[in-house]
DNA sequence: AAGTGGTCTAGACCACTAG
DNA sequence: TAGTGGTCTAGACCACTTC
């Protein structure tokens, strides 16, 4: 006669927990600096056992939207400590979302130069899809040039929905610290976790053939990327042209 | 006074039973079709609590060595099922190691034919390194063309190391059922559950555009990729030239 | 009915960080 | 010293598969 086993619906425990805790994360609770409640404290929140809220947050840290530290706390991220290269250890964390190496290997990371940055321009339907807006939906829409080692390597398009960076401005992009997805995140509330890429060859345009010096024509390797923040919400789409003379790009799957 | 404390040295149990399966599937041990011993009988084995072996097992679950099946069993996953599209559910695991797909997005599997087959080469010294061979050393090389929906789309040529893949001829490797890695799994014990990629764009050698009909020099994604095995072992060197004109490469990051 | 993996509990003890 | 996450235990019960 057990009356008291709990209703039992389909999804487990852990499940609820993980997305009622990924809810808040995506609503802005918890940003990165100030670390999430104690698991225990957690646990008598949700009613349950402290080895119920670590298969939560597990869930969570392997998604890249938390990161443990022992004796701390848990907590989101930081886009910009991530980038940079770590003292301690191997940087399995760093360029996480440049995948542009030096042929020999040796990583180094970017210079960035703002080309160009356009406070609102409607959004071509060909965008519009990737990012769940509407067509001619107003966008802000920056170019930057990339530099390794002083020499142009990639040149950036990025398309923002207006509405997701209110009152993102010239000085704001342009007088960050950081990287871009740094300021989305301390900025805006935005911590991109994911990116989906689609990549081609294509005859270098006009005006990324100048850029690099290249030939009109030559090939270069087209990028388009849409970034994701922590629940699934596309944030901007970027369509990247990089030089891959003397540059790769690097992709480890699973 | 804990003098039963034990001694704990640095690592911690779940990592030792970790490796110690690592290395028992590395070894063969536990080919495709078998279950590993249930997590009980695991247990009883290292001497230790279920949950510290379902730790272990976590570990090589998420990097795709082995998979759970509820009320059967744990298993080294097969590759070619995973490549086939699945009937139940989303084919999440299908196309994991082919990330060539049609513009508009429809996933088809691409038909493969032998060009060319060669069964000892000496091991170029550009491509020992990565594959942990001396130079010189006798190598297998195989080219195949692709086509995705009759059309060619990406050129292959595959190094292998003579010695992970002894007896393989031109008739095991063109009579194969399956994939390429699915007959490194089930004829070698070699499961690829890892691949290393560098893309770069470049000029269409004159043999690649001449299979993709293309003009000579016209821009084509170079893709150079080492396959790895269960313990990190590398087993083959791919370099790859794909028409993407109609067709994209596909990449979701974390 | 028996055997498998999946969920959840309650608690002990360890390792690390901070005041 | 107190608080955090990290490891490990021992066991209950559930869901699924096979006989």
């Amino acid at each position: 006669m057990s009356y008291m086993t709990a209703v039992n619906a389909e999804p487990p425990l852990w499940r609820l927990i993980r997305d009622s805790l990924e809810a808040a994360l995506a609503g802005g609770e918890y940003p990165a600096g100030t670390p999430l409640p104690s698991e225990a404290k957690l646990a008598a929140r949700f009613g349950c056992a402290i080895g119920t809220v670590r298969r939560a947050v597990d869930e969570l840290v392997a998604a890249r939207a938390l990161v443990r530290r022992q004796g701390k706390g848990t907590f989101v991220p930081d886009i910009d400590a991530m980038a940079r290269p770590l003292r301690d250890g191997p940087d399995r964390t760093a360029f996480y979302f440049f995948h542009i190496r030096a042929e020999g290997g040796a990583r180094l990371l970017p210079e960035t130069e703002l080309l160009d940055f356009r406070a609102s321009v409607p959004c071509p339907a060909s965008i519009a899809p990737h990012l769940g807006v509407a067509p001619r939906a107003p966008m802000i829409v920056a170019r930057n040039l990339q530099r390794i080692g002083g020499r142009p390597v990639v040149l950036d398009e990025l398309w923002l929905p207006k509405v997701l960076f209110p009152g993102l401005d010239r000085a704001a992009f342009a007088g960050r610290e950081g990287t871009v997805y740094g300021l989305y995140q301390k900025g805006f509330g935005h911590s991109v976790i994911r990116t989906d890429e689609r990549l081609r060859a294509v005859a270098a345009p006009t005006e990324v053939a100048a850029a690099f010096g290249l030939a009109p024509g030559a090939p270069v390797l087209r990028i388009q990327r849409i970034a994701l923040a922590i629940g699934d919400r596309p944030v901007e789409m970027r369509i990247s042209h990089a030089d891959t003379r003397e540059h790769e790009y690097f992709n480890t799957l699973a």
